[in-house]
DNA sequence: GCCTGGCGGAAGCTAAGAGT
DNA sequence: ACTCTTAGCTTCCGCCAGGC
């Protein structure tokens, strides 16, 4: 087996395409045909099935991806060491992020005592966020919520406390602030139900007996804003991704903590590995939050 | 011991063709 | 039109034998 067929290989069964595993290794599609196509005959396996145009991995294939996964992980970490041992002047650190409000620090932080090196952030919902750490696409994740996973260590990070806003016509808008009882009715423009915001906003609410009216669910920071902005309802955000906008009013609610937390995941196995470690240091220089047990937190037992 | 030329394999290309 | 396969080709590189 050689090298150019398993990474061949490995392309295609990411993408399951040859055409954009060329691409992404800058050969010609043949050459991913040819490649592929003299693994399977060299150990008389088949490891797509061929549908017409569309492929999949046979079970054997899907082994096999497992297997180049790690390798590949290996072979980048032993990049990674090299460039260490020249001092991390070069190097690619791949970061997944639930959202860009989070990581924007910690990146700064980063590139300020990592200049030389490559970043780069794959931005996008919990499960792909996660499923790309797992398979070792990205080398750290920035998530809100983590489940326990003996293959993960989870390092809490952040919080940000979640406010509402409201149109610069709405009745709240000349007040600094609201209690959760003003929330009784109102009517909401707010994220997907599976939304880290809006599951700490929702259990808040439960909790404080208070029925908002959810009059649109949208599954975009930026189309809730707009929404809030042309007066369809009140909106709520977590603080940290709250962008000003002279047609909406900031809301602090006064009498009620929620929060949103993140959480930097990295794999455990690759605690060690250089770019990693590098970047959970810089991380540790960073300001600490101590793991949560709750996302909201009565005013009366604030830290 | 070093240099050189021949050989074979790996890698990758273009072109053409087949399937959807 | 797009994607994958096949055929035939070139280039590059490492190995090895022969010559100095």
């Amino acid at each position: 087996m050689r090298h150019t067929q398993l990474r061949s290989f490995h392309a295609v069964a990411q993408r399951l395409s040859f055409t954009a595993a060329a691409r992404e290794l800058g050969v010609s599609q043949p050459t991913i045909t040819t490649q592929v196509k003299s693994l399977e005959q060299e150990f008389g396996v088949e490891l797509f099935v061929r549908r017409g145009r569309r492929i999949e991995l046979t079970e054997t294939g899907a082994g096999l991806l497992e297997i180049a996964r790690r390798l590949f992980a290996d072979e980048k970490e032993a990049a990674d060491y090299l460039n260490e041992t020249r001092g991390l002047r070069t190097g690619h650190l791949r970061v997944g992020a639930v959202g860009p409000y989070h990581v924007t620090d910690m990146l700064a932080a980063f590139n300020a005592r990592h200049p030389g090196l490559y970043v780069s952030v794959t931005v996008g919902n919990s499960r792909d966020t996660l499923r790309d750490l797992l398979d070792y696409r990205t080398d750290v994740a920035v998530l809100a919520h983590v489940d326990p996973d003996p293959r993960l260590v989870a390092i809490p990070y952040r919080r940000h406390r979640v406010i509402a806003f409201c149109p610069i016509d709405h009745p709240f808008a000349q007040r600094r602030s609201i209690r959760a009882r003003d929330m009784e009715g109102q009517r909401l423009v707010v994220r997907e139900a599976g939304s880290t915001t809006r599951r700490a906003f929702d259990q808040a609410m439960r909790e404080a007996d208070v029925r908002p009216k959810v009059v649109m669910e949208i599954g975009s920071r930026e189309s809730i804003r707009e929404a809030v902005a042309k007066g369809i309802g009140m909106g709520v955000v977590s603080e940290a991704e709250f962008i000003p906008d002279p047609r909406i009013r900031k809301l602090p609610i006064a009498d009620t903590e929620i929060y949103t937390y993140a959480h930097v995941v990295h794999l455990k196995e690759r605690q060690k590995a250089r770019l990693v470690h590098a970047f959970l240091q810089v991380l540790a220089g960073l300001l600490p939050v101590s793991s949560p047990s709750s996302r909201r937190r009565p005013s009366n037992s604030r830290r």
